[in-house]
DNA sequence: GCGACAG
DNA sequence: ATCTTGTCGC
């Protein structure tokens, strides 16, 4: 007699996932950064800040950590949980330095992070099948920096790559897991309103 | 030298 | 990032 299997418990170490994202003003100058934590299993929201300041860096293609990293660190002194892995708006080492965004803000925080893009950037991508969950290597220089991920059915596909203490296939899957629905992770998506709101709210 | 370039 | 409502399509 054989044990029972249980169904794929997706990354049973994982269960909460916060999605990072900043808006700005560009009149006023003023930056809001959201950070809302949501529950792997049932993407219900379980913690959500946000933090405002004064936009203090221009945007420079490879340098955006450096305009995006001081509100959004005052946003993620306001959590109360620990999120278990960090989902940032862009990229992590499929980076022309090869320390994007979500490197930074993992290093600072020590918590497990990646990036996920909207855009190519600096990499080089073949297309990847139509298909939820095929993907194509981002390559630079012969080395895989991350992957070209579709999300969704013949939907545009998104940039993920690895930021900090997570590896490919775990940012992959944790991606997948995020979007059940949209293009975007739900965390993403989350965080991107919750700033945009509150900046229009002033 | 020129162009391209996350958000 | 931001400018921006309704609308075409599955």
């Amino acid at each position: 007699m054989r044990e029972r299997v249980e169904p794929a418990a997706p990354l049973p170490l994982v269960r909460t996932a916060a999605g990072l994202d900043v808006s700005y003003d560009g009149e006023t100058g003023r930056a809001v950064a959201a950070v809302v934590v949501l529950d792997l299993a049932t993407l219900t929201v379980v913690e959500a800040v946000t933090a405002a300041g004064e936009v203090s860096f221009p945007y420079v293609p490879g340098l955006l950590a450096f305009r995006e990293l001081p509100v959004l660190v005052d946003a993620l002194e306001r959590l109360t949980v620990t999120p278990d892995v960090l989902v940032c708006d862009g990229y992590g080492m499929a980076h022309p330095r090869r320390f994007g965004l979500a490197c930074h803000v993992g290093v600072l925080t020590g918590l497990p992070a990646f990036g996920v893009a909207k855009t190519p950037f600096t990499s080089a991508h073949a297309e990847p099948g139509p298909g939820r969950g095929d993907w194509s290597p981002l390559t630079e220089d012969g080395e895989v920096l991350g992957r070209v991920l579709r999300t969704q059915p013949k939907v545009k596909p998104v940039f993920v790559s690895v930021g900090h203490r997570v590896d490919l296939d775990t940012a992959t899957a944790l991606t997948l897991a995020l979007s059940p629905r949209f293009r975007l992770p739900e965390t993403t998506r989350h965080a991107d309103q919750l700033s945009r709101r509150l900046l229009a709210a002033r």
